[in-house]
DNA sequence: CAATTTGGTAAGTAAGTACTTACTTTGGCG
DNA sequence: CGCCAAAGTAAGTACTTACTTACCAAATTG
């Protein structure tokens, strides 16, 4: 009889008629609708677009979400808090316990960068949102942002009282290294996505910026004997 | 037929009903434009409104720019080279000749910093047109970013060169201290407005991104007694 | 097989949108 | 003053936008 078709729905290029489920056909449009809404903001992207790339009538759209307003909530809410946001407390925990201080930094910088390599729409996304005065862009960092600066501050405190950090303020140090971290992803995503000014592997990245956080760059007397080897760095290879 | 009733020209703040020249008309819309493009965009300003925060019918922003793009691009063409960008490397000239390191990344930072303090519509602006990929901002973002980088990365390879930087490519130094420094800035202007999570001065700011990227933030054992007693860091104050 | 629900559409609508046209006022200058 | 160019406007035009309405068809169910 009638075999359940699990419509293997193939939308790009192939016109596929495909009927699909109600959740499904839900959660494509705002897969297209993510993509679009990062490419091109809230404003620019049109409901009939939205529609066009999901291989659907308007009318469709508003079947799934009442209004634009309704899915682009919903997609700020299914990246902000289902979706990921990467929790990086729990990837650096081991590090935190041993009181690994590059470690603890590296592999925070690792995680940010490769999450956002993995997902440019995010940032994007998040941009567009921040810039529109999303309430829900403030949200995201009263929640995310701030619970970095507290985990990260509580540690960088204690490391201070046992002397192995100087005295800085705390959320001057993070602030510092999440800016070359955050700035660094937002140049490979948003002005310079071909790497023109500098075009090196996360790994490196993390390292290096771990290295200047901790050490600067100023030889120090007692490492000069120290020094590292491989920098293999290649940048501006044009 | 025509009733031509005179509207009485006035404008809500009992501003002058003004009959202006027409270069300052034009710079006056421009004026207006800024400050709008840089709140909603450019999909999201539309030319009403401009008109009317300008106080003039829609016909008078087509009479001084055929189109909403011309006048766009005379805003971003206005900010990026004839009003400003603040040349930093003029500014830091004399600490460049005398080879003070801390003096040509602190007053670089400063000047950045006070820029973006004093104007952060500009920011704003840019970012909008950035993540609109408006060519302008791709243009900005060639010509002057990039002969930053070239200019810093000619100085931090020679300081190398003489031993008294360490060796890592100028490119991620650079991407490093510059991403303190706008993402500081990127911070106050978009994110965090009100300094919750940091509230340093501009000054302060540039002192301590220095000292981290010069000397890092773990202590440098040849310099334990020579630690710095001023920190005075009031973060998270008022 | 009807009956009913559910995924889907074509063709609207009212309110914008950028931009134009035809016209009126104003100020300066001989 | 008279006149004319420039500053200004009201009222369009052609098109787009978010959102609706009315209808269809393919399953699922009894």
């Amino acid at each position: 009889m009638s075999k359940h078709i699990t419509v293997g729905n193939d939308v790009p290029g192939g016109a596929s008629p495909a009927r699909m489920a109600g959740g499904e056909r839900r959660s494509q449009i705002l897969a297209v609708a993510v993509s679009l809404f990062s490419e091109r903001g809230f404003r620019g992207t049109t409901t009939k677009e939205i529609a066009q790339a999901a291989g659907v009538s308007e009318a469709m759209v508003f079947r799934h979400f009442a209004t634009k307003q309704e899915l682009y909530a919903a997609i700020l809410d299914h990246k902000a808090c289902s979706g990921g946001t990467f929790e990086p407390a729990i990837m650096a925990a081991a590090a935190f316990e041993k009181k690994d201080d590059r470690a603890v930094f590296e592999s925070l910088a690792l995680a940010a960068l490769r999450y956002h390599e993995n997902d440019p729409e995010f940032q994007r996304l998040l941009l567009h949102s921040a810039l529109e005065k999303h309430e829900l862009a403030q949200m995201f960092f009263d929640e995310f942002v701030r619970g970095v600066y507290e985990f990260l501050g509580n540690y960088i405190r204690e490391r201070q009282r046992e002397g192995a950090l100087i005295e800085i303020d705390p959320a001057v140090i993070i602030r510092a290294f999440i800016g070359m971290v955050m700035h660094h992803s937002l140049n490979n995503n948003l002005w310079d996505p071909k790497r023109r000014l500098l075009n090196i592997s996360n790994e490196t990245a993390a390292k290096n910026f771990t290295d200047i956080l901790l050490h600067g760059i100023t030889p120090s007397p007692s490492k000069i004997n120290n020094r590292r080897a491989s920098h293999a760095n290649s940048s501006r290879k044009k």
